[in-house]
DNA sequence: TCTGGGGTCCTAGGACCC
DNA sequence: TCTGGGGTCCTAGGACCC
């Protein structure tokens, strides 16, 4: 029967691209024809093999670096952050003198600190300002962005050669899906850790569990240097007793709802009742909430992705005003998208969608795009597309930020090959 | 003395088309 | 004249992450 074949066909390759499961295929009867594999799903129903999946983190990335390029400061409290002006200058004697955070003035928030400077209480994403309260003692470092990049490429070509599933979550992070590894798995993630500090002269924490989710978590838990293997065993031992905002996933909003709930750890969070979870957090999310609370969790290790958007911003030194601050504004307006084509053009995209965000005096954020005819990576387009859309916004407040965004991209080698006729027309009845 | 810059994903409503 | 439903695209906002 050649519906049958097809059939089998199909549930055949659908076993073999996701190991277990079954496939249903939904037949059409339509106009006396019966149309095969129109609709088709696939329902798990085995459990899945145990995965090994590793989430490596490396210790106060950027401030590692700077101590790797200013030995002398190790074992002091230091803290990374607040733009690119105070640079360490050589001084009289010709030793170089390091900013202090005391003498720190502006916006900045700390990007990271050494264990020294957290010691005090300062941590990434603290206003500058604060922090220097904290700690006004601490050496004041600017961030270094092009050094960081050098050492996460390093640190991820060293892992890469023993584990080469790997899923980049930005500039210090990466989870790796060692299930297919042979070798016990310890001894597999200390070669991991020998080859990045071999490579670049820095420790990471490396955290290995069934999931993504535990892999994530796990990790923190032995920081710095740290290697960590949980199992689902070690779930209400190890995993249920820590904060419900440990979980990657659950940010500041969350945690707080969850908290007015009297829900603080991720073990109360497990044994919370299903249907109170739904009414305060929506079914979908409230789902999620319970299975990452029992850490279940079958993302999987994702090894490439497109980029979806680019984008620049910026905050003033102080709030400027849309009509009053015309002569500052317009200036930092066309440089943003000057930048964004720059952008652009060195990554090789073309964006369809021109958008721009503004954050006023209260915090308020709006957003406003538009989508072009045309894809296109020239800064006088996108500054022409960023003024038609800032022309909607109502600019009767003080303004803190502005940016400009790139987005529904494509490559602008695929866009030059692109057909000029699509090859459909073939098809037509005409 | 509050709170950077660069991203992703999700939701939801309206327009428009079939 | 009204009744439908599905699908895609566009836009705006929000939560979250590094």
């Amino acid at each position: 029967m050649l519906q049958e074949d097809i059939r089998y066909e199909r549930c055949k390759t659908m076993k073999n691209d996701q190991k277990n499961g079954i496939c249903i295929t939904v037949f059409i009867y339509s106009n006396g024809m019966l149309s095969p594999y129109r609709i088709s799903t696939h329902i798990d129903f085995m459990p899945s093999p145990i995965r090994r999946i590793a989430h490596l983190d490396m210790d106060a990335f950027y401030a590692s670096v700077e101590l790797l390029r200013y030995p002398e400061l190790r074992g002091q409290a230091v803290v990374i952050g607040g733009g690119s002006r105070h640079k360490p200058e050589p001084g009289e004697d010709g030793k170089l003198q390091y900013h202090k955070l005391r003498d720190y003035v502006g916006r900045g928030v700390v990007t990271t600190s050494t264990y020294e400077a957290r010691a005090f209480g300062v941590f990434s994403a603290m206003g500058m300002m604060k922090a220097a309260k904290l700690a006004p003692d601490a050496i004041l470092l600017p961030t270094d962005f092009e050094s960081y990049r050098h050492y996460s490429r390093l640190f991820k070509a060293a892992v890469a050669e023993i584990a080469p599933l790997i899923e980049d979550r930005g500039i210090d992070e990466i989870y790796m899906d060692l299930s297919q590894h042979p070798d016990d798995i310890r001894v597999v993630a200390q070669r991991i850790k020998d080859a990045v500090r071999e490579a670049t002269g820095l420790s990471c924490s490396i955290g290995i569990a069934p999931n993504k989710l535990l892999a994530k978590i796990s990790s923190e838990l032995e920081k710095p240097n740290g290697l960590t293997v949980i199992t689902e065993a070690d779930i209400p031992s190890r995993i249920w007793p820590l904060a419900a905002r440990k979980v990657n996933g659950i940010g500041p909003k969350a945690a707080e709802k969850l908290t007015a709930l009297g829900v603080n750890t991720i073990g109360e969070l497990a044994a919370t009742d299903p249907a109170v979870l739904q009414e305060n957090f929506g079914r979908t999310y409230s789902e999620w909430l319970m299975r990452a609370s029992h850490g279940l969790d079958d993302r999987p290790v994702v090894t490439s992705s497109e980029t979806k958007s680019i984008s620049r911003e910026t905050t003033f030194e102080r709030d400027l005003h849309a009509k009053l601050d015309r002569d500052t504004l317009t200036p930092i307006f066309t440089d943003l998208c000057v930048r964004l084509a720059g952008d652009l053009q060195r990554k090789g995209y073309l964006a369809r969608t021109i958008g721009i965000k503004l954050r006023f005096a209260d915090f308020q954020i709006v957003t406003r795009d538009l989508t072009l005819p045309d894809a296109t990576d020239d800064a006088t387009a996108i500054r022409h597309a960023a003024g038609e859309c800032l022309r909607r916004v109502t600019l009767d407040r003080r303004l803190r930020l502005l940016g400009v965004r790139a987005s529904a991209l494509t490559r602008k080698e695929e866009a030059e090959s692109e057909p000029a006729v699509m090859q459909g027309e073939l098809f037509s009845d005409e």
